[in-house]
DNA sequence: CGGTTCTGTAACTATAATAGTTACAAATGC
DNA sequence: GCATTTGTAACTATTATAGTTACAGAACCG
């Protein structure tokens, strides 16, 4: 399990707050409560994705290079996400055994339903959905 | 990334071929190409969630403790893996920020909803389903 | 220009999960 | 009693993830 996706929502969820104000890696650190090389990491990996724009420099930082409402949790899980939720056997099956030997067409296929599930709700979510629900949230301002 | 689940619909796929013959440890472990013992603690496993029943000493073995059609891909999910998808954040994100305090919130309820479409996908596929699309694959006896 | 402030990235460490392996006690059937 | 098989502990190897330090290069500002 790994919090990549957690992360880089968050991520992107900052930049649709500050709207054209560019965000750097370290407040975005943090917030998120970690180092600014991980966020910069994540952020690359958005970045190479053209989901965000970047800039090295003084006055630099990342904001968001789509409208809010243009990006989806699909997008971002594509950017950051290698590729599947779960995988095949490490080592391939004995090919000599009935079950053996064809299990991996039968199992592939539904692994592949399972990942267009996981996709489809992810694509009917958009940043800017995210935006509004934690604008809809009652805070207290923590401490 | 894990395989358990698939050397678990490997394994439940293999008692079913097996009808009431108990299978052993060893004889799994050939087909799925891996050492007895992994086979044996994810037998473990589906052993605990009742999908299956073991038996020690000479002439033991396996054997699924339920008809093929009652025993769906989500029961094998379930037992062999321990939770999510995905996770969250690793340490919680700053709660004097008006995102990083109110996002897990928004988070969890994402997450829960791919689970969701994840266990809809799985619950709709049983072992009988398996053992028969695996019966209508051409085989020609790999090497 | 020169200093300052950023990003991008390499290199390293720590931690944890997974799989594979050996070993053996306990259970079971013959 | 003896052979066989599971359940499980203990250990190793490998890999992924996250966290950290360090620094080159880009971009702005005076």
């Amino acid at each position: 399990m790994n919090s990549r996706f957690a992360v880089a929502v968050h991520i992107v969820t900052l930049m649709a707050w500050a709207r054209d104000e560019a965000v750097k890696s370290e407040m975005i650190a943090r917030s998120v409560n970690t180092n600014p090389v991980v966020i910069r990491r994540i952020m690359c990996a958005l970045a190479r994705a053209g989901l965000v724009a970047s800039q090295t420099g003084a006055a630099g930082g990342s904001r968001l290079a789509r409208r809010p409402d243009e990006v989806t949790l699909l997008d971002v899980y594509r950017a950051v996400e290698g590729g599947q939720v779960f995988c095949l056997h490490p080592r391939p099956p004995s090919a000599s055994c009935p079950v053996g030997g064809r299990i991996e067409d039968v199992l592939e296929k539904i692994l592949w339903d399972v990942e267009m599930a996981v996709e489809e709700v992810l694509s009917n979510i958009t940043v800017e959905q995210i935006l509004r629900r934690i604008k809809a949230k009652k805070w207290g301002r923590g401490k």
